[in-house]
Formats: C-alpha cells, structure tokens, sequence
DNA sequence: GAACTCAGTGTAAACGTTTTCCCTCAGGTA
DNA sequence: TACCTGAGGGAAAACGTTTACACTGAGTTC
C-alpha cells in the first residue's frame, strides 16, 4: 500500500504467504508448511493441491520468517580478504557450489584488510544467523571469534594460533610447495632468490615468508634481505616492490611472490624495464589463479587447490552441525604443490651472458 | 542444547536477545528497541542505561525478526554473471562500497549464464526479502520480473527489452566506445578487422556485436563474417576464438573483443602462436578491467566504469525505495570510451614487411 | 487548584513461518 | 456393536523484533 502504482492498476498486488496457498488448497497452513518441506505424513491428494497452488501463485516461503522459528538459518557465511584478487573469486565459486549441494546458501564478506570491516562482516554475520562461518582471510581477533562460540555458530579459518581451537583450523602446508619452488630454482642454478611477501601484519603473509626462509636455509641458500620485500597480494604492489629491487645495486636472479597477483606485477615492471622473463628473471608465484597459465609467458606457480580448501571448510562445518558419530578432532591440512609453466629458466650468469641490456649491473658472485 | 560442549562448561551459553538487554538495563523491550534504533524521543538516562547493557552482552540484534516485522531488510540484491570474471568483483566492491554507505547491505547472487541458475538466484532474493535488485546480467526472463513486480520489488537492469519498464534500465551506450575503437583501428590503417562476442544467447553480446557492426559501417569498413567469432566472455573462450581465427586462410590485422577477459586468451593464443602484439596483430578489449593494464603488453580496451555502473544502479534503486518529490523517470546511460594503450599500432602489411614467422600467409588487399 | 498537554514508557499485537499438541475418524479387533 | 489404534490434519504457541496504542505524571495554563 506504501507505494502508488503508475497505471489502471487499482487493486493492491495481494501478499503472497502461506496462508494465500493455504486457503487456495482448501487446507490449512500446517499441511502447506509441512508438504514444502516434504514432511512424508501429508495426503499425497492435499499435497497435489497444495503443490499446484504453490504453482498458481507462484509462492516463496519467506526465509526470514523460517530462520527465525527454526534457529536455523541454512545460511553459511564465508569471509574473504579482497574480492578483487582473483583467487578470492574461484574459492567463493568452489565453496557457494559445495554450499549449495548441501542445501546451504552463503552470506559474502569481504574485509579489505581492515580490521574495522572485519568487525562488520562478522556482526552481520551473526545478525544474519549463519549457521556456520568460513573465515579465509587472517587476522580476525579472538574476542570476535568468541561471539561467535557463545551464540553456538561454529567457524573455520586458516589463521592459526595458540589460543585457538585445533579442530577449526584449517592448516595450509606453505612449505611443501614452497620447499619445491626453492628446489626447482636450485636445481636450475639460482642462488640469489628474492621474495615479495605479502602485508606482513598478517599471520598468513608471515608464514609464507618463514616458509621461505626455512626452505632456503634447508636448501643450504643464504638470504639476501635487501631480496625480502614487503608486498600488499595486489598488482600494484607487485609492479613497486620490482621496481624497488630493480633500483638495487645488486639483482637477484629469481623472484618468488607470496601471491600470483604480485607475480603478475612484477611481470608488468619488469616489461617496463625491458627485462625478459625468465631469460633475465626467473618468476614463482603462489595460489594458481586461473590467470596463471595465461599470462606472457604463462606463470610458474605454486597451486593451493581453493578447491580443496573449500570442501574441506564446507566438511569441517557441516560434520559440527550435524555431528556424525565418532570422529577425529584432528586439524585439517592443505596441501601445495609446484606447478612449473615459463618463468622459470636458468640464471642468466650461468647459462648465458649479458646480451640482454640491462639498465643497471646485476649481482655479480 | 542440541551440542553438548567439550569442557567443564555445563551452562548453556545463554541467548542474547532483546529481552536479555531489557531486564539488564531495567527498562522494557520497547525502549531499548528505540535506544538503538535511534528514536530520538527516547530519556538519555535509561538510553545510557540501554547502551550500556548492549555493550556488556555484546547484543547484537536479529536482523531477520527485524525485517519479519518492519517489512524492510534492508538488503540489496545483486545479480551478476559470473564472479570469476574481474569486472564482476570490481563492480561487487562499487556497489557494495555505494550500498553500504547508504546503510543497506547486498546478498550476491551469480547466475553463471545458466537460466535455471537465474531462476535460483531471483528465488532467493525474494524469499529473503531483499528491497531492491539490481540485475548486471543478462537474460532475466519476463516472469522472475513480474515476480519481484508482484512483491513491489523494484528492480534495475541492463538488459533492456520492448516490455519493460523504461524507469528500471540502465541503458548502456556500447556504440560510442566501439566506434572510437573502430575510428582508432581505421586512422591507424586497419581493415581486417575481426570481433570475439560473447555468448550470443545473451541480449548483451548482441548489442555488442551490433554496434561493432554498425560502428563499421559508418567507418565505410566492409565485415567479413569469418572473422566475426562467438566467445564466451572467458580467457579460453578468447584463446580457442583467436586459434580458430588463426587456422582460417586469411587474417584479419586487427581484432576486437567484447570483453577484457576474451581478449587475454586472445594475446595468449597469440603468444603461443609466436605471433607479436600489436605488430601482428592489434587488439582491444572492452570492459577495462584493472587487469588491463598490466597485460604483456598492455591493452587498449573500451572502459566501462563500473563504479559508475554501480552507483547509477544504487541511485536508481533507492529513489524508487524513497521516492523524492519531482523527477524524471528517464532511462539512464552508462557511457563507454576508448583507454588505448599498447595493443595497438599500424597493421602489419602497411608500415612493414612480414620478417616475423606467420604460420600462415596473412590476408592481402 | 483543576484541567490540559505532551513527553516518555510500557503492553501487546503484529510479521510469516515451524512445530507441538490435540482432535477426528477410518479401519481393525474382539 | 463396542472398543482400540494410529494416521493425518488443524489450532495455536513460539521465534525476536517493531510499532500502534494506552498509560503515567510532570509541567503549563487559566
């Protein structure tokens, strides 16, 4: 009645709620209520009635209204950091198609890395009455996460800390892809190998980075920490944290990025330079967005399945909701393995001289 | 009390809900209903009184028994194609920074050009009550829209049709962005020009392909269909156009895109081919994506902004939810134009002879 | 000092469902 | 025929809010 219609339209457009189905099939809305949700007791002869009049008006129950009387909202809410980094994009993708084969729908947030959002998305959360939350960005605060214990919602994340408890996190095994990455630029000839983290007040970006660093060392490498460049996991800060290396006296001959997105970046400022992958640099990157195999030349990289990180939130979710018998509380982890394209190649003071024209002298050893 | 907790915690983790803040701040359910809701009538003594109890339980209220009663979820729906394409999250992050701001949030909804899929998604938005929707697909049937009609929920789409409310489109003018696109093309010295749609069941990917037709015309250029491809608006969509460009008998100098994803796969497909942008080919997308800019090397494309795009749709929306006094109830335009970069340049067989490697001999005039 | 106002509260009725409980009635049994 | 059983359907309570309405008192006006 709020709004006036344009045209000869008179009549107000009737509400379409249970009751209108109810009273169409001459029955009552106990019996409407418990056909949709295919309760197996009702009248297969009521139920007709009640199907074709749910037809003839074309009705939706009100999910507000179901959720609230339920407790239940059949609503997973899954927090990512950016959406605008593709990974962030094939994971929600992967964990909506999961939902959805197990009759849940998924409420999006997105924190863009700042703690105040964070905040937001999981008040909305809990206003919104998920069922459960997949929380695949870091840094959320501990007092957030108990909000969420005390109204019963069971979360997932990948942000690992002492405090926490071990059956919801999902571990990520940084280190097996990272430890291959290394080897493969090793076995190559590179010695000088840079790294560009991502914003390292996160924990999952300090990770990556001491996964690095441990993977150097057991590869019997020295760090260079001039090499050790903060990032931000987007293009832009991939293209400065090279341009960056690039005014360095000394150039390492490969470069691994805690993302892809950096890796693409760095790409970019290295066409600028008129550098050549991997003839002048050899490139690594990390998640294996689908973009990888299509950048020039196609992108070495280190895949996390958001595949398998998605079933195994949506699993670990799902197996508290409805806990099955006996099962192990155990920590699930995530693997990562090497996907080698053509960015990596050998250093160019091995193989090859320098007949590339490099704007400055490279490291020399 | 369905979960049984681990731990020597025997209380149930009591329900925080309104009445909880009530009879913690001693006032009753209705003001502390005002307190937050911010009615201003309300004694600063006991709304101190309220907001203090909120803090202490940590109250959040339930958004769901909220818009049961009020009829308003404040929620804004947002129907997209496909959310691993990056125009989509960078318009997701426009519209949801340009809803929020107005104090709603958005429930996404991605169709991944499957109808039944659209269907799904309308579905939802009904049920959960969203108090607009905001169609950036295409292919709506004219029976979801009655739908969201018959809830008095306006709708803004771009996928204009003779039927349809005039009010709820955004008109998006493909031409002008085409047509400096083509002019770029024909003052550099192209003829051969190919186009890569979209998925032509889409109403989009027609106009699209329209305008490039017609933009030819009024260049005084003649179109070869054999070069005029369907895609898929996707990175192997464009790779497996441009192969199948490539296996014809003679080439284009120049091709369009409908899309920035489509024209990637194509300098891919181009890479693989050993083939160099722009001297072999020139290129231009549309869409501008952030990604645009950093191709190897970068590409020309059309830009539609989809900031723009995001907020003429909030705008849109929320006047029809608030009706001002006077205004026209025009169709709104979304411009395009031309951002040129690095893919393009004078075709091959003006300015220089073939002394790259075609696998093929290239079309002569 | 009585009658009015009106600001500020509280009570209770919605909102559209699910679900508990009770009733009816058909069919089976003695 | 009288009784029991149980399948199936309806009435009504509940879910956590907002909001219409009624009520209380303090302040104002004569």
């Amino acid at each position: 009645m709020k709004r006036s219609r344009k045209a000869a339209d008179t009549s107000t457009p009737a509400k379409i709620d249970i009751r209108s189905v109810a009273s169409l099939a001459r029955v009552s809305i106990a019996t409407v209520s418990r056909t949709i949700n295919h309760v197996p007791t009702v009248d297969p002869i009521l139920a007709a009635r009640v199907w074709k009049a749910v037809r003839e008006l074309n009705y939706f129950p009100n999910t507000q209204a179901r959720a609230l009387v339920s407790g239940k909202s059949r609503l997973l809410g899954l927090i990512v950091s950016e959406i605008t980094n593709p990974f962030f994009p094939e994971l929600i993708q992967e964990f909506e198609h999961a939902a959805v084969a197990h009759g849940y729908e998924i409420l999006l947030g997105s924190t863009n890395y700042e703690p105040k959002t964070m905040e937001l998305c999981s008040r909305r959360m809990i206003e919104r009455m998920v069922d459960g939350v997949a929380i695949m960005t870091f840094g959320i605060e501990d007092f957030l996460l108990d909000r969420f214990t005390a109204d019963n919602i069971p979360f997932v994340f990948i942000d690992p800390a002492p405090s926490r408890p071990l059956n919801s996190v999902l571990a990520v095994d940084y280190r097996a892809g990272i430890y291959e990455g290394v080897q493969h630029l090793a076995v190559l000839g590179h010695r000088d190998i840079g790294f560009i983290s991502g914003p390292l007040n996160r924990r999952s970006a300090q990770s990556r980075k001491a996964a690095f660093l441990s993977c150097l060392e057991s590869t019997g490498i020295k760090a260079n920490h001039d090499w050790l460049i903060e990032g931000t996991h987007t293009l832009d800060g991939g293209r400065d944290a090279m341009r960056h290396i690039l005014a360095l006296p000394n150039w390492p001959t490969a470069i691994m990025c805690s993302n892809d997105m950096t890796a693409i970046g760095v790409q970019h400022a290295l066409f600028e330079a008129n550098l050549k992958v991997p003839s002048d640099f050899s490139l690594i990157g990390f998640d294996d967005i689908h973009l990888a195999e299509y950048t020039i030349p196609p992108l070495t990289t280190i895949r996390m399945s958001c595949k398998d990180l998605a079933n195994k939130a949506i699993e670990n979710l799902l197996s508290r909701l409805n806990p099955p018998e006996g099962q192990g509380e155990d920590a699930t982890t995530i693997t990562t393995r090497l996907i080698a394209r053509q960015t990596t190649g050998f250093p160019r003071n091995t193989l090859q001289d320098l007949k590339q024209t490099p704007a400055r002298k490279p490291q020399s050893r």
